[in-house]
DNA sequence: GCTGTATGATCAA
DNA sequence: TGATCCTACAGCG
């Protein structure tokens, strides 16, 4: 899936490629038909990531269906859930807008191919499968396939969703308050660390890989309580996560085995090559999907657990 | 063709 | 905790 770092380089890739422009917004798969009419014929002004959900603007969007001191603005909430994806392709200059090469799928993985290469651009080809949302400029496409949350919103509901959401280790703009909130939310319960961490009410855009890596990296049990967090460990886990997830933002893939995890705050020099893209991909974590194979630290198989749904991966002899 | 799986989240009980 | 939703694809018979 994708966990946060997906979302922030699909909404760079939405802006890049639709900002500033009048789309045309239908869904051929007919299950967004009421919401697709609400935006079509509207310019899209801008795509943003918060966590892990996908916040799209459209200027003057049609306000019929609004009581809630509506502003002229309409907004599209999607959420990818574990396999919502979107395609992308277009003319020359639809793909030498984006700034992060333009893959032509985002989501679950980044490696599909599509259309889009073709010589001439004569518009988005006949959908396929299930597609919940296309969107469609003077120079490209975009389809959204498999979101688990697909809706209009207005400014309002984004104000909220705003306030509702933990702290997001990729808007952190550098300043002590998102590391100290995400400490103070974090050690404020008794539940496992391992749970919370995905809790996107205490921080927002980790999912299962990350939650697995950055405890591995920082060498805390992810059945250890919340509670029982030190502040300094909670303060060290908020920075890998924003070194970490930036790294997953610019390569677009997650990459926690390139940084030294016993310096990860630090050591800037450690970072990625340019060719860190071509690791194969079980080189590229530690415990994630490692399940019985030795600790690359201790030795010890790596175990893994169902935590509350969901599959958990770690080391039972350096995670304490 | 069928089954299982997935980087998510919500709801009922 | 379990059921449920969304979709594509790998693996299997």
């Amino acid at each position: 899936m994708p966990e946060g770092h997906s979302i922030h380089r699909l909404a760079r890739q939405l802006t890049d490629v639709f900002g500033g422009q009048r789309v045309r917004v239908s869904s051929p798969q007919g299950r967004f038909a009421a919401g697709a009419a609400l935006l079509d014929g509207h310019v899209l002004t801008r795509a943003e990531a918060v966590g892990k959900q996908l916040l799209v603007s459209f200027d003057g969007a049609d306000l019929r269906a609004g009581a809630d001191g509506a502003d002229g603005h309409r907004v599209l909430r999607i959420h990818l859930g574990l396999y919502g994806a979107f395609s992308f392709g277009g003319d020359a200059s639809f793909v030498g807008a984006s700034s992060i090469g333009a893959p032509r799928r985002m989501g679950e993985s980044e490696n599909g191919q599509d259309a889009g290469d073709d010589a001439e651009y004569t518009g988005p080809p006949a959908p396929v499968g299930a597609v919940r949302v296309r969107l469609v400029s003077d120079h490209g496409w975009a389809d959204l396939r498999g979101p688990t949350a697909c809706e209009v919103i207005t400014a309002g509901d984004v104000a909220a969703l705003r306030e509702a959401a933990g702290p997001d280790p990729l808007r952190a703009d550098g300043g002590h308050d998102d590391a100290a909130e995400f400490a103070r939310l974090l050690r404020r319960r008794g539940v496992a660390c391992g749970q919370l961490l995905m809790d996107q009410a205490v921080v927002s855009g980790i999912g299962n890989v990350y939650r697995a890596e950055l405890l591995f990296r920082a060498g805390i049990d992810p059945y250890r309580p919340g509670r029982k967090i030190a502040e300094r460990e909670a303060t060290d886990l908020w920075a890998d996560a924003v070194f970490l997830m930036h790294d997953g933002v610019r390569l677009g893939r997650i990459v926690t085995t390139q940084r030294d995890p016993h310096h990860p705050v630090a050591r800037e020099d450690v970072t990625l090559d340019a060719d860190a893209a071509d690791i194969p991909d079980e080189a590229t974590r530690f415990v994630y999907k490692h399940t019985g194979e030795p600790c690359p630290h201790c030795g010890t198989a790596i175990a893994t657990a169902v935590m509350a749904g969901r599959n958990l991966y770690w080391c039972p002899g350096c995670q304490h």
